[in-house]
DNA sequence: TCTCTATGTTACCAAATTAGGACCACGGAG
DNA sequence: CTCCGTGGTCCTAATTTGGTAACATAGAGA
């Protein structure tokens, strides 16, 4: 079944080009069509290229358009995979940056607190620490190209932390150093309008809707390691999650 | 025969892909079917090797994923088990109803809106209905304690209901009778001052803050069957989702 | 004729998956 | 306690797959 020479059906208006380009365009379609599954692999090259008749340069090229246009990823030695942004999205509730480098926006940070400090009796409880017990405090407004979209408060038990400059850029990799990165968070989220002060921060309008979200984050052990606090801007911040009925 | 995006013929292609993505595939299928029971163990790895005919390397692989996606736990020296948490989590981000009677509140709802309609243009496309078709417009307050807590608007795929009238307490009820209930959701979410019109009905003060949720429910073959825009008031309404860092 | 481009053919390299096995560490049952 | 089944880890080897290069062929156009 070549390609060349198979005008067949008439009105394929497709069938006019290059060898490359048309396969690309098929192949296109049969990813729209869900004929290969988001996230699942390709048929290899050299099946394609069986498939349609075609050299396995002429697939490469064809495959190659796809990569560019970022609806395939290829992984030396595994395949080539149709990209799954559903999977990825749910992933965007807990990390700011990978959120913004999936839109392809570029994350930035400007530090707005950054001390040790004792627990208060509130934290106490909330950590599960005693009274006394030492914390680190970080706050960050977190932007996106430059536009501020978050202000991030977390508090950190002491002992999973060497130090507070330990923290440069994220926090969590800073967790992880130390073998106290969370293994799971629990998340509560709220609408609220933004305070003066935030607002200002932010620079939008005081009484603007905002999306409050608390996270604890959990040790495999089950201690509270991490709380944080994050406020985003409701007009500029959208969340987004897959949920499976049961 | 042309590479077009028509061609259905992808028998041969369709067996592609990595052994360890398609058992875990299969894994999942029988957790969702409850082959596995909800807390129960799932067959040892060797066992699963030597039926399934792969390599253990394959089946922990396999099993690795759905413990990334919390669908399984690992004991060391015990098992794998089913998580039945995690249903219930993603399921209380969804189900109204069932969220309000864990929290110990009585919900109750009030009919706004039921009409038969026709898509508009807009919705055409979002639901993949040819421009024409028929719709169902559902909309509702729903309340706990007798609070107002949220208005419910869904649109509804006129070849998911037998009639109108089918839908007397649940949706999801209605839509599990003629076999169109959603196996899955994608649910986008913001923070957003509240309307006149809405804060009217749920007797609050506009431009008080409000969540809305916007729910597009999938069948198993990929359609969209319900779209559903969910308004919270922001001021008495939580949302708790437990995710599991990576 | 000569040159350029698209495509085909062949060969080999590099990386990931898969197979199959061995052994250890943990937990539960007796 | 011991025994045994289970997951956790490591290894070697074969297979599959993408990555790359060299060279050949055919057609279009100067």
């Amino acid at each position: 079944m070549a390609i060349t020479g198979d005008e067949s059906r008439s009105g394929e208006i497709e069938s006019s080009g290059l060898r490359y380009q048309r396969l690309s365009a098929a192949l296109r379609a049969s990813i729209a069509g869900r004929d290969f599954p988001p996230g699942g692999a390709i048929p290899p090259e050299r099946t394609l290229a069986e498939h349609y008749d075609v050299s396995r340069v002429t697939v490469r090229r064809a495959v190659d358009e796809l990569v560019n246009e970022g609806l395939l990823v290829r992984r030396h030695g595994a395949g080539t995979f149709v990209v799954d942004r559903v999977e990825k999205q749910f992933a965007k509730l807990s990390s700011f940056s990978e959120d913004m480098i999936s839109r392809g926006r570029v994350p930035s940070s400007r530090w707005l607190d950054k001390t040790g400090s004792f627990v208060t009796p509130d934290e106490s409880l909330s950590l599960g620490l005693s009274p006394g017990s030492g914390v680190y405090r970080f706050a960050r407004l977190r932007s996106a190209d430059g536009i501020p979209m978050a202000i991030e408060r977390s508090t950190i038990a002491s002992y999973a932390l060497t130090d507070i400059d330990a923290v440069v850029d994220s926090l969590y990799a800073a967790l992880d150093k130390t073998g106290h990165r969370p293994v799971r968070a629990l998340q509560k989220l709220r609408a609220i309008l933004v305070d003066a002060e935030s607002a200002a921060i932010m620079d939008i309008e005081p009484g603007a809707p905002g999306l409050m979200i608390e996270r604890r984050g959990y040790l495999a052990d089950g201690r509270i390691v991490e709380m944080t606090e994050s406020l985003y801007r409701g007009d500029a911040y959208d969340f987004i999650a897959e949920l499976v009925e049961s």
